[in-house]
DNA sequence: AATGAATGAGGCTTCATTCAT
DNA sequence: CATGAATGAAGCCTCATTCAT
């Protein structure tokens, strides 16, 4: 796994709730829909009280991409327990990723919908930062194919579209009766147990 | 179905025009990143030759969303086939609706990412839109758990698993090796069998 | 008295309809405030159909300002009685001449308070002919000064105030209870006897 | 007398600069024809620079109009001296009203003639102000009635034509040889005298 | 750090006007 | 004549950002 700089992110307090206010912002009107003022007014603040923290709003949206792209990431991966069987791996990885995205919703769509406005560096790092997620589910998939466990017409697909439910929950969650972040990981689970035809 | 007034889109060739071309700016850089210019640039016109079509960039975001659920709702109610058996009427709900997303990628990801962009009145009116095509998902699923063909343990966690598996194509689509929405299709009309359970 | 063009002024129908509707939306929101759409949408016409009467939208002030300043001073002109004692013609002049401005009141303001929007030479044409108007209020107060009728301190003065005083009843009329042009022309000419001192 | 809220006009330094040339460009071009590059350039700033200190356009508009009533209403209600007798009270009062008209006449063109640029809120608030300058006016009147010192035939007609002479000096003012604000009070004392009939 | 004022660039939209129909 | 579409210019205003305080 590529080495990733944990220290760009800003560890002062002022800078943390910069960041969670941005992401409220974000999450709701976009990157490009949101002002530095909007940001500001969440926190009774001047729109200039930033800029000793992030050196620019593209720098602030980076920083939010990659410390939720390395949350996410480090979460997952600490759900994938090596020692378990595929579909215990499995169902551990996918809960963890689906309840993850549920639980940071307004999170999890900044860092999954606003990246085409980073600058082509920044995007290029975060981009890379993902894909070591998508990689923990296909390593998972790949070694219940390995041993047998799981039965798929096509691991690569397999591995996208189980990532691909468990990002897209950020879009739709709450909605109706699934509020509850861990209701959706047991869900999904199980759904992806079904998808790999576990025994 | 709730009955809604398919003449709101203007057919004029000029609307059309204009409606394509905002598709592709929105699809890129958001609703709240396009600028009026972005769109007019890409007619080689001017800003203001919008203005006789749509009333605003608002408008013109209403228009394409409008336009853009109402024919997903068609294109994936006319793969809906009565008379077939639960898991046929699944694999070609599930196929076309996956397919649809990846052919029209640029259109789903404005239709499906932008809606917060919309008046409170459009976004009503487009969300009811977006409801119907879920309903169609629904029923389906709901079908196959009546006759006994479908075996699962939460239909409506189902319904909304396999909506959003097929919505979100439109976020990776294409993506390495997946770039035929055929074979996008096929690949979900058989993961879906399985989500199901369907014998 | 200069010989100033009348046939300037379009004799079509449709051309003063046209001025008659600038007029109305020139009164309420000055020249600048008014846009070619608020004087097309009282006649439900578009505004290019302005164009083939008048060359410009300052072409249409100076057709209004000409008509009016002419047809001001005529009436004027027409009420000054040579063979009348001064009394009598100051009483004729200014009662004519504020019940002009208070009937009126719409092309009043439009010709007094909007010439600076004129073109330099339309701006010389229409004050030229302004002071025509006053040159009659100059001639009585003069003639009733020279036969010793008035007295006063100072003739042009007076012959500016009682000028100034008729020009501003299309500011404030209709105000309160006077409503009806015959009784500020009643009042006025009373009042301008008082100022010159009328015997 | 109602009070209004003088504190509703900003006291900096800034603020105040930008009102005078804002009256200096409305007074010229009219509110309607004046854009605020127009106002920004007479001060070497960028259009941008208004909005710290004014909210709109229209914004800036109610504080010159508000203001410009305020201070006009109190100068000339300064010179209303209750213990002189009726002439001297009312010619103080016209004198006092005539000349402040043409000392500020572009700051009293744009907030007598303007008006109509206000939201409707803002025109009540000035226009309730520009009343109590009229009161005055008719208070002097009617104390002259009173007490037998005027004789007119028509106290409020009086009080509204004396109140419009004095409002139209900022039309015309200056005009031939009348360039001194003092030599217009002066004379417009006198012809208030003349139209009280005044012993 | 934090702010209010300032700005150059640019946002959406409207303007007066033209032109093909 | 009248129109709807189009446009270049410009309108008001907001933007992200800077800077003196």
């Amino acid at each position: 796994m590529t080495e990733l700089p944990a220290q760009m992110i800003s560890t002062s307090k002022a800078a943390a709730r910069i960041r969670a206010a941005a992401i409220d912002a974000f999450s709701v009107g976009g990157y490009g829909g949101t002002t530095t003022r909007d940001i500001a007014a969440r926190l009774d603040m001047s729109p200039a009280a930033m800029y000793p923290h992030y050196r620019s709003k593209e720098d602030l949206l980076f920083a939010i991409s990659f410390e939720g792209h390395l949350v996410a990431h480090e979460t997952v991966a600490a759900a994938d327990r090596a020692d378990a069987s595929p579909v215990d791996r499995l169902r551990s990885v996918i809960s963890t990723f689906a309840s993850w995205q549920a639980t940071h919703h307004a999170q999890a769509r900044v860092i999954q919908y606003e990246l085409t406005a980073l600058t082509r560096d920044h995007y290029r790092t975060v981009v890379a930062l993902r894909r070591e997620t998508t990689a923990i589910v296909r390593s998972v998939v790949n070694a219940g194919v390995d041993t047998g466990d799981f039965i798929v017409p096509d691991a690569e697909g397999v591995t996208l579209a189980l990532t691909s439910l468990c990002v897209d929950v950020c879009r739709w969650f709450p909605t109706g009766d699934y509020t509850d972040p861990q209701v959706v990981g047991d869900l999904y689970a199980d759904l992806a147990a079904r998808v790999v035809g576990a025994r």
